[in-house]
DNA sequence: GTCAACTAGTCATATATATGAATTGTCTTG
DNA sequence: CAAGACAATTCATATATATGACTAGTTGAC
């Protein structure tokens, strides 16, 4: 007998695998952001469950940043909100609360390449699309990035206007690609400026550098970017949560 | 009509307030680590609410990471695993998989003083015990630490023996004081060695330092410790997961 | 004495139900 | 047409209950 789950194994609790379901359903596109997804009573009658059951798949994925209840109005799809990663890599006010300026994105290169070592280790593929960015802070340089992404998942992503990027990669990653970052590591270290890097921070080539390698992934826990963000050591600040 | 509960506002709801309920106690050192706390049944008689109340409540605390659970046998308190901070700092085997040694941890002061500005805005006072700690694998200092706790709530910790103290200290703290640190903030910058601190390292001063400051807090979301971390540039890594 | 079987206690899963609170759209009324 | 009353929908809280799975200690047979 079907019982409407996504083909998981049969043994796992039944909130499990109505969360697994849940889970691909969002990762598949069928519903989108700020869209409400079916009622827990709809769940409940679609799946054969009961609506306890149903909340507590749903209270997983809430969890995890993937669902957001809205009482009296509906359960919705919620990008994880990567948001201002510049923000937590400089201070954004000088001493005083000096008005804080917007962070821009100036995309200098996309194009198919081959990964880097570390960037093809990561992603488990040397097909990927190359994309440069330098990102600003009121027209000072202060970050350098160089993302890699599987071919594979991006097709088309080097042919893509120019307006379909924000300032923000992760959402057209989602809008374009279907492609939902979830998590991400990151790994800060202590490096020295190359010539090219220099230039571009406008610094001098052998200034210390602080380093960000980040290695994102999906809501399958599939990595689908790597990156290695440089900017000056001077004035950098990587702020953690731990717990 | 007394329900049990600490006094917390009646208007919460239950399972919140016996959330804190549990907090408190935890907070309050009435049971101890690696022990079960009553079971749910229990819980839900001295609380007069059902079952599925004190499971919501229970479900929170380890959310949070405060206990534990352990089908068939109870409900365990659980100190927070900070463990391995020195892991998340530099990387602990050469290339190959080399044998990786153990951190050792010196105390080289322990003395009521005046916290430096910075510490004491996070701690909100200035009479704090400063600790001095230095770090090592396999006999090289790697990381040198001030650290600052408040007296008020570490009254006596300058006279402990040594032999209170391992190579963590978050566990003394609980241990001999009741505070249970939750959650931390790091932050990680870069700067250059000064001599004394050079001299502890056994680098040259003005060399490329990494500084990690954190901010630790209890249960109750009180700072409980400030301290700043210095180590080497070369080599060091700080690992973050981010979601 | 040892080891297997049993048992009581505990958390894990699942259902059914009731009531409250918040939102959203509709309908009535002036 | 506008404003307020109203109703339907949805999530939030809470209870009661049943069954299964796992643990740890006890009992009993050999």
């Amino acid at each position: 007998m079907s019982t409407g789950f996504a083909t998981t194994d049969e043994r796992l609790p039944a909130y499990v695998r109505l969360r697994d379901t849940l889970t691909a359903r969002i990762a598949a596109g069928d519903w989108t952001p700020d869209q409400p997804i079916p009622s827990e009573a709809r769940l409940a009658r679609e799946f054969d469950v009961s609506v306890g059951t149903v909340r507590k798949a749903v209270d997983g994925l809430v969890g995890e940043g993937l669902l957001e209840r809205r009482q009296g109005s509906g359960t919705y799809m919620r990008a994880p909100s990567f948001n201002a990663t510049l923000f937590r890599f400089f201070p954004m006010r000088g001493s005083e609360g000096a008005p804080l300026s917007i962070p821009q994105s100036q995309m200098i290169l996309r194009t198919p390449a081959e990964a880097p070592t570390e960037a093809a280790a990561a992603l488990g593929t040397g097909e990927v699309i190359k994309i440069v960015r330098l990102r600003s802070l009121s027209d000072q340089p202060v970050l350098f990035e160089e993302i890699y992404i599987p071919r594979t998942r991006f097709v088309g992503f080097e042919t893509l206007p120019d307006t379909a990027f924000g300032p923000l990669l992760y959402p057209t990653y989602f809008e374009h690609f279907g492609v939902l970052v979830k998590r991400a590591t990151d790994e800060v270290s202590f490096g020295r400026a190359s010539v090219t890097v220099a230039q571009q921070l406008r610094i001098a080539a052998g200034d210390p550098l602080a380093v960000i390698c980040r290695t994102a992934f999906d809501v399958e826990d599939k990595p689908v970017e790597w990156r290695i963000a440089s900017g000056s050591a001077e004035g950098f600040r990587y702020r953690s949560e731990i717990s």
